[in-house]
DNA sequence: CGTGGGCTTGATAGTCCTCAAGTCGGGTGG
DNA sequence: CCACCCGACTTGAGGACTATCAAGCCCACG
């Protein structure tokens, strides 16, 4: 069946160069440039560039988004630390979103190159790419799915659970105490409301107890509430 | 740089399986299993479902969506002729989404086995297939970025442009009279509307002269016009 | 001829947006 | 150290957009 990139069969969302087979890591290591950090809200890179590098996030928070033409945007999804920035651009030769840092972030740079001599010589290493843009675009979907078929308190709820499991899958993170360092006018963008209208449904969701947003700090006070709001099967 | 999947460096979005070379093709054939009528809107696989086939579309249109637990839902994608059925499935292990066909649909299946044979051992086919997934992915980011933008005049005017495009990309289609066989309901679904309200949308666009959909057929009567609500530059 | 699905339309209500003003806190320059 | 300033947050009032619910229509189909 399929060369299996790694020892479990679950989703590569994250962890896309995590715990390669030698001969994948060399290439990987070859074909780095540098490492580089860049403070918070700035550009990483702009849609319509062709050739930009890849990256790769090693500490930091960056967010994927869309401009439609109006000066508005559409955050398309949240990046987190292992995850590729530039890949969908590498593999199709133009980007039509943009990248910014959320925080100030640190990252590896990869030549394009990388993508190519994957698939030439690497093929576990190019199913692991291929299954990486898959698993993004499962999640722009879900994104997707939530903004079109949910109110507000719904659209919130299923950002957090959804932040906060992502993080929790890489590292033991405290329900009480999640990093979530995120400004109105961003959850205003993903979620497809406006920022005095994110406002007051936090405050709902903090006044019934549900969840609160502080000092870029979210604490899920009631998490089967959270979950159910989102959407979630609670497991 | 990246090997070359076909003649020209644009996106391939539709034409997966078209153009391959001599050893490609006869890999897909190799693994094609059947041809199979489908009726209108059945379900041609289900999301949950693990080891499913892959489809090629061959003729009629068919749509992608998730549930959201409510009973409403989201139409992610359109499928037309051309396209791919169960890819990201094949390569994550795990359908997240439904398939229905929207018209009385023929597919070619597929042995899932391609996936993993092309990554082995046909590393051009392999990077097609990355690509369409990630230009399938692009074009659902397009329709998050619209429904989290804009209003409802136009999420229309885009889903018509949209759709109008992808057709005259691959045979010369007259805007006055564009196959269009999506009903009000898949409309309301695919854009975070209700029935009754794309309805009434509808009959402005109409009233206007701008765009009006008759007989599964969609008439764009001032393209201009349609394609600035829809946010796009005119060329 | 009955039936059902899709379409159409209206009245009403609710969600969410717009605009605007005021608060707060942190950072900068004097 | 303080005054200033700017961005982010907050809150309110009003209005626009869209949902909800319901009824009637039309046509294809059995």
């Amino acid at each position: 069946m399929l060369p299996s990139g790694g020892k479990r069969g679950t989703r590569h969302t994250q962890d896309v160069l995590r715990s390669l087979e030698a001969a994948e890591a060399s290439l990987v290591e070859a074909l780095t440039l540098r490492s580089a950090n860049v403070p918070a809200n700035r550009v990483l890179f702009d849609a319509g560039e062709i050739g930009t590098n890849l990256h790769c996030i090693v500490r930091g928070w960056a967010y994927r988004y869309r401009t439609d033409g109006n000066g508005s945007r559409q955050i398309v999804d949240f990046l987190l630390p292992g995850e590729i920035i530039g890949l969908p651009a590498a593999l199709l030769g133009v980007a039509e979103h943009s990248v910014r840092s959320l925080t100030s972030v640190r990252v590896n740079s990869l030549e394009t190159r990388l993508v190519g001599e994957a698939f030439r010589s690497e093929p576990a290493l190019a199913l692991r790419l291929a299954r990486y843009v898959a698993a993004s675009a499962e999640r722009v979907e879900e994104l997707l799915t939530v903004i079109g078929c949910r109110d507000a308190m719904g659209r919130l709820a299923f950002l957090m659970m959804s932040l906060h499991c992502r993080l929790a899958h890489q590292a033991r993170v405290d329900p009480l105490d999640t990093p979530f360092p995120l400004r109105r006018q961003h959850l205003a963008d993903a979620l497809g409301l406006t920022g005095a209208h994110v406002n007051r449904t936090l405050n709902r969701l903090r006044q019934e107890g549900t969840a609160a947003i502080e000092n870029d700090r979210l604490a899920i006070h009631d998490l089967p509430r959270l979950a159910a709001l989102a959407g979630l099967t609670v497991e």
